[in-house]
DNA sequence: CTGAAAGCGCTTACAG
DNA sequence: CTGAAAGCGCTTACAG
């Protein structure tokens, strides 16, 4: 769509949509109107405008963990096919991107937007929407939107199935740190650890129970509390993998071996967990896939076509390692789960 | 300034400054270079196109360590500064992007480009630098480029700091595994080691010098060959905390104890190292402000302002942890250097 | 209020 | 390798 060409099927000359255009003066209210509706209607574009930019929006509440760095990978691998790059953007842990951000996105012209464990007000929503700029929400933190697709992993299936892990190994006293309230996925793998006591027959003890920041020294802190109890838990499955890394802190302050006295099931399963002391059992999330769906997802709507799904959950998995045993019976030593010696 | 009048004072038709600008071939390698002479002085901007999008684009050699974020992290701050996204390309390993990139960045008009690692070759610094678009190198790999200006670390410090170290822990039999030869910082780190080990007295053992990539694989796997040496190196200083992790690995695999049989030193001081076992002591590289700083130089070329220096190292220094301690003499047993009990 | 004409900045196709 | 000519998409200045 070019002004000559609007100009013919409005039966005027190019100057006068040039007018229109530009919101010059000098245009009878009939004909303005009517270039108007032809306009809207073909979906005019300046020639010489720059298209979408080449770039995969991604929004994320705060980039300071290995975490952030497994999805943005995913994400990258579908982007090269497309000859697209991956432009960040950071909240600074905020849960919705402030004031200025959407005209940011909407100036930058991405071919779409992958928001990050983030909750848009319903204006962003509409700017990205009458702009024509898909959007994605991954790991979707709260309600889930109107209509926004999303991706996210089995959170619920990975808090049940780290418990019964625990549980199998004969632990009754199994205490959760989760993540804060206000993500949807901790709530999920709450009630997965839930209902994997319930269906065990074990009472949750309320103590048991911690809410701390999704980062080491969340973990230590309540950990630490959690081993100062008179009665302390046998076992810990925390939020997230730095959580967890955070428990073998508060242990080794506590004089408490992993796992000989104390059991430690992470999730995430981030890269370097394998390199702790002991190495992590953990549940295992698939970030890196979760970025490609997010990101394939964004391109298919971008196309224009209508996506098969709009809601996509990507399993979890259980990765046994060394930081889980039996709990150690009064007066009996522990009995290891795998062959690592202790000190190893 | 405008096409014609860049024609004009270089005395061409404006088809030829058109050409020069949008990379066409058919102009002599003469005409070319006045051209862009020309308009790097001048600094030409296409009249139609929309201004700069708002992003600072970063190439990546390869996304795969936790190492991308710091860096990725240092840029964001700063881009955050100025209402920009960071945009990421990676090059799958590659050392120089592929055919295709320049074009996609100038799509893209990114305020300016940091390359991590990478080498552009003349073409596309020349394509870059006709659109206007300043370049940063990061943690430059080979040749520093003609007048590219760059940002890097105390590598060469780093190296003989690492080095002393050992050596004053009683070390002399000190091997290093270092990165592939290609790569400038890793040729530093090699010099700092040599400088060190020359200014003690003590001969470097060429089987006790090996290349291995930058990975945990390649650590492990030249480790155990070092192990298996008839006289093995009672210490191991690596090219990156990935190797050293490598190198715990191997350690374990031919049951050796880290500290006590076997001293390691890394480079990076990647966030995770801490909870390894042994923490490990490492040379810390600041990556997070590198990327800061690489931010903040694009942004002052971006602003046609002359920078104070164009070759920016930063300090790189030792963080003691638990993977040193003095080599084991014949019959003593092992003086560990921190009061950090094996096992812990 | 409208549009023919001129002009701008750029690119393309092609003759030399 | 170079540039005169034609053309594209748009806007401006102005005659009617």
């Amino acid at each position: 769509m070019t002004v000559a060409r609007i100009a013919d099927l409005a039966g005027v000359s190019a100057p006068t949509v040039s007018k229109v255009i530009n919101g010059h003066a000098g245009v009878a209210v009939d004909t303005r109107r009517r270039i108007e509706d032809l306009i809207r209607e073909h979906g005019y574009q300046r020639a010489d405008r720059t298209p979408p930019a080449s770039i995969i929006e991604v929004v994320f509440q705060a980039l300071d963990s290995p975490w952030a760095l497994d999805i943005i990978r995913g994400v990258e691998q579908v982007a090269r096919g497309h000859d697209l790059a991956v432009a960040l953007t950071e909240m600074q842990g905020h849960l919705t991107p402030g004031r200025g951000w959407s005209d940011q996105v909407l100036g930058r012209r991405p071919v779409g937007v992958i928001a990050v464990s983030a909750e848009l007000t319903r204006r962003q929503l509409a700017h990205l929407s009458t702009a024509g700029i898909p959007l994605v929400v991954l790991d979707p933190s709260g309600e889930p939107q109107h209509q926004t697709p999303s991706v996210g992993a089995m959170n619920w299936n990975g808090g049940l199935t780290a418990t019964r892990h625990l549980l199998s190994l004969g632990h009754r006293r199994i205490a959760m740190i989760n993540g804060p309230d206000r993500y949807l996925c901790c709530r999920a793998r709450l009630d997965g650890y839930r209902a994997a006591m319930d269906a065990a027959g074990v009472p949750v003890a309320p103590e048991l129970l911690r809410t701390a920041p999704l980062y080491v020294e969340g973990g230590r802190a309540a950990a630490a509390e959690l081993l100062d109890l008179p009665d302390p838990p046998t076992a810990v499955f925390t939020g997230n993998d730095l959580q967890a890394i955070g428990v073998y802190t508060a242990a080794r302050d506590a004089r408490m071996r992993v796992p000989e006295d104390l059991s430690v099931v992470g999730f995430d399963d981030l890269t370097f967990v394998q390199w702790s002391h002991p190495p992590l059992t953990t549940i295992r999330q698939p970030l890196t896939d979760m970025g490609a769906t997010a990101a394939q997802l964004v391109m298919t709507l971008a196309s224009g076509a209508y996506p098969d799904h709009t809601r996509i959950e990507l399993p979890t998995a259980l990765v046994e390692r060394h930081s889980t045993a039996a709990p150690r019976q009064a007066g009996k030593p522990a009995r290891v789960s795998r062959g690592q010696p202790a000190g190893g």
